[in-house]
RNA sequence: GCCGAAGUGGCGGAACUGGCAGACGCGCCGGACUCAAAAUCCGGUGGGGCUCACCCCCCGUGUGGGUUCGAUUCCCACCUUCGGCACCA
């Protein structure tokens, strides 16, 4: 028997696929008439190829294979395509530090990927790969910008925004991380600057509403969507600025504290504080508080804890409840960004008005009388912001505070005074960069015309060669004249190009629907093709993205199902997050010098080991923490099952397929090959059903080591050697998955041929179920034997024979037995007195 | 502060809808094979106690309560770790 060689094994059956090009999947020849329900659309998250994969990049890609090949060994046409998320930061930083062309680096990291890759023997569809920044991808990129614009969902804004100094551009809210970029962690800057924008948030609603259609995402990251988009319902009430007969909307969730709202707030941005300061004696204080506010770095502005500053603003503002004037002031605790950038304040009923309100001595009138306690009684300490009954509140009073609340805004509605309202946490998306190595943003601005679209006949909008990619405050584009400076599409006179890029989250934000019609050059993809392969059906990628990328890329979907170009409103039916892998009790970082270099076990190993310890270390979701000795145990196996099928070939002749059948069965042949059946049914459940990878593995492992344990006694007659052939054939499909490589040459030396085309093993129902079975024998709940039963004793027989045995006579004797709980197939419980 | 997830041997982790806690693997200990080693194969391995002949007893799934014949699993309170959000009116 020779030796297990990975190195050699693997590079023979990698090399097989690639040349009959296995796993490639042409289109249905009439999408429309095509069966949906026959297919599959398994996908990964496409790598950001900044140097070469690491393994949690292995992690997805070994998941998504092991579905990928379960699937398409169920029957199923399996879509598993594969591409680079190419545009981006590193590939343009090591431009700026070496010179070369980030095209060229992002062309050589991505060959190193796709050799990675094919080493690691996934089973992808290669004719489909693409890289966003291709002009023939990002021309498609550049064509939905087009038609967001036209449909008034891209626009450009001057809007305070976040600028993070390291990376010399503006980023979205998504990549801000407590007040730092999300990419380099240098703390952001606010700036005020003309930017373009996607109107995601006309589609917060729905974005909310279609979770219903979302099939096993994890709680959580429907839950960090939620939270982030964060929905409030509530009223907007006007109050009146009656000596400069202004009105100003707020945005309150707790209309119901209309009564007790005794200030009136303004973010230092507001439009209206210039106007209202003007000559009433206080503009002084209140232009130093706007411009210490304006100053201050948004995440010390953030803080809840801080003192409250504010100033007065010398107006008044009608509260239309009561007709009470009440002071306006500026105070930084109030955004611009949230409701209207004017907030009625409660003191009373909430924390941060209270605050303000005792630092400025304001009056605090409660309107929520607390339960029990006696209704305004003494002076409050803090603000209750619970429920309770209406007080000081005029015929709203008695009333419960909730019910109050819906009864003020119709009241107020029949006066023109407010109405119902709903407000987000969620900002409309910021998609320009001023860096290089993006999607030129295609748009043109003519002093004659105003800033007009590129036609669609002209795209893509190519990024021109420069020769000094270091940012400045705008992109290294604006740099280079001839792209500059174009005709307008509209007059033909002169005009200027935008030189911002786009986000690159806007280019992964569709590259799942370009895989369906890669090669299209006359749209972006066919409409029936993308209709018969979407939605994915399966999408497995890290939590991280799980607002970011997921988010963007439902907002993209729905608004392409709006202009009808898809017939799905939601990209990915299931989802399935992964853990991370840790090492030395960190996650691996190239800073912390703590990185395991999958490369080096594909070396020393193989890949199959590696994909199976991968798998093995323990459940996929959750985080954990990387073993240096634990890799060897998954070599060991996958030697033990190489020399356990081998000597299988050596000793046993090749049978017609099938379950063998065993007439003269001894009981280690029908222990065998009932074992075999079980392991059947728990690793297709084990892959299907949970992603339960690692008991399925283990399921495997026990089998071989009964096998292991048998097989002398049953390779000396005919039946065993059937069992023995039959149990070395069902751990070669079983481990398929896992092991592709490995499998594919047993497979080739058990007589047979393409493995990864075979139909996955069924176990046999009737040899499921074990002949006997030990039952547990308890009293008072403590087990006190074991008994062998045969699997169909009854209730009766089964008390009988826990009653009869010695053992429990010890403990029942002299005691009476007040209670038998019978559990059949499992134990026998006494209560006893 | 709020929301969510998780706490099980020396380690990674198992345990279906409440029913034998510790499957499987790592590590460790012992044996076989060998001139020897590696590799391989076989056995043992939660803690404590015992007239330790492996028979048996007690304890044990973060902590403290509760429900139940029976709880890693369900309920309540708390502790710790990790993730998300955090002056959002």
């Amino acid at each position: 028997m020779d030796r297990y060689n990975p190195a050699q094994i693997e590079a023979k059956w990698q090399q097989v696929w690639k040349q009959q090009g296995s796993f490639t999947i042409p289109n249905p020849e009439v999408a429309e008439a095509a069966e949906p329900s026959r297919k599959s659309y398994v996908l990964e998250m496409l790598p950001y190829p900044s140097g070469t994969l690491h393994m949690g990049h292995v992690k997805n890609y070994t998941m998504g294979d092991v579905l990928a090949r379960f699937r398409a060994r169920n029957g199923l046409t399996v879509f598993h395509p594969m591409g680079y998320d190419a545009f981006g930061l590193p590939a343009e930083n090591a431009a700026i530090k070496t010179g070369a062309h980030p095209a060229d680096l992002t062309r050589i990291n991505t060959d190193n990927i796709n050799q990675q890759l094919h080493r690691l023997g996934v089973s992808i569809d290669w004719s489909r790969e693409l890289a966003t920044s291709d002009p023939e991808y990002y021309k498609w990129t550049q064509y939905f910008f087009l038609k967001f614009f036209e449909r008034g969902l891209a626009y450009r804004g001057e809007a305070p925004v976040n600028w993070c100094p390291s990376c010399a551009t503006v980023l979205a809210n998504e990549q801000v991380i407590q007040g730092n970029c999300e990419r380099c962690a240098t703390a952001v800057e606010p700036r005020s600057l003309a930017q373009w924008f996607f109107r995601i948030t006309d589609y917060a609603e729905r974005l909310l509403h279609d979770f219903d259609l979302l099939k096993s995402w994890p709680e959580r990251v429907i839950t960090m969507q939620r939270n982030w988009i964060g929905r409030s319902g509530g009223a907007e009430v006007v109050f009146r600025v009656a000596e400069l007969d202004l009105d100003v909307p707020v945005f309150t969730t707790r209309p119901d504290t209309l009564f007790g709202a005794t200030f009136f707030l303004l973010a230092p941005e507001h439009d209206l504080v210039q106007k209202l300061v003007e000559g009433t004696g206080y503009e002084n204080p209140v232009r130093d508080c706007v411009a210490s506010a304006r100053l201050k770095p948004l995440q010390d502005r953030a803080v809840a804890e801080r003192e409250k500053t504010g100033e007065f603003t010398g107006r008044y503002a009608i509260n239309p409840a009561n007709n009470e004037p009440i002071p306006i002031y500026v105070s930084d605790y109030v955004l611009m960004e949230y409701g209207t950038g004017a907030i009625m304040a409660v003191p009373a009923h909430d924390q941060r008005d209270f605050e303000f309100a005792v630092k400025f001595d304001i009056e605090v009138r409660q309107v929520v009388a607390m339960p029990g306690a006696e209704a305004g009684a003494g002076a409050m300490t803090s603000a209750f912001e619970g429920d309770g009954v209406m007080i000081n509140s005029g015929r709203f009073d008695g009333m419960p505070n909730r019910e109050a609340g819906r009864a003020i805004i119709e009241w107020l509605s029949s006066e023109h005074l407010g109405r119902a309202a709903v407000s987000y946490r969620l900002r409309d998306w910021l998609i320009s960069r001023q860096r290089y190595w993006g999607a030129p943003i295609p748009i043109v601005y003519c002093d004659r015309c105003g800033t007009v679209p590129v036609p669609e006949a002209e795209l893509p909008v190519v990024l021109p060669e420069v020769k000094d990619y270091a940012p400045r405050g705008r992109s290294p584009i604006a740099a280079s004249e001839d792209f500059v400076n174009t005709a307008c599409p509209a007059c033909g006179g002169g005009a200027r190009r935008e030189t911002d890029t786009m986000d690159t989250f806007v280019d992964s934000s569709w590259y799942f629907l370009r895989y369906t019609d890669p090669h299209n050059d006359r749209e972006p993809f066919d409409r029936a093709i993308v209709n018969y392969w979407m939605p994915v059906d399966q999408y497995i990628g890290g939590v991280e993205h799980a607002i970011l990328h997921l988010m963007y890329a439902r907002f993209f979907t729905k608004v392409l199902y709006d202009i009808g170009m898809v017939g799905f409103k939601e990209p990915f039916t299931n989802l399935f997050t992964q853990g991370m892998i840790y090492y030395k009790g960190a996650k691996m970082s190239k800073s912390k010098g703590n990185v395991v270099n999958p490369d080096e076990h594909v070396e020393k190993f193989g890949a199959d080991t590696l994909r199976l310890y991968i798998l093995f270390m323990g459940p996929p979701e959750l985080d954990v923490e990387w073993q240096d000795q634990g890799i060897e145990g998954s070599f060991r196996f996958l030697g033990r099952v190489w020399r356990f099928v081998n000597e299988v070939i050596e000793k046993t002749e090749a049978l017609t397929a099938g379950a063998p059948e065993p007439e003269g069965a001894s009981r280690e042949m029908s222990g065998l090959l009932g074992k075999t059946h079980r392991t059947i049914a728990r690793v297709s459940a084990g892959i299907s059903e949970r992603f339960r990878f690692n008991t399925a593995i283990s399921a495997v492992m026990e089998l071989v080591n009964e096998a292991y344990l048998v097989k002398e006694s049953l390779l000396g007659d005919e039946e065993g050697r059937a069992v023995l052939r039959f149990v070395a054939e069902t751990v070669v499909s079983l481990l398929d998955p896992f092991t592709p490589h490995l499998c594919a040459e047993l497979w080739q030396r058990l007589g047979h041929k393409d493995i990864w085309r075979q139909p996955w093993p069924q176990p046999d129902e009737r040899r499921l179920q074990e002949t006997t079975y030990e039952l547990v024998v308890q009293v008072n709940g403590k087990v006190r034997d074991r008994l062998q039963m045969h699997a169909s004793a009854s209730k009766e027989e089964l008390a009988a024979a826990a009653r009869s045995s010695r053992r429990i006579a010890g403990y029942t004797e002299g005691k009476q037995i007040v209670k038998e709980i019978i559990v059949p197939g499992r134990l026998v419980n006494f209560v006893v007195k």
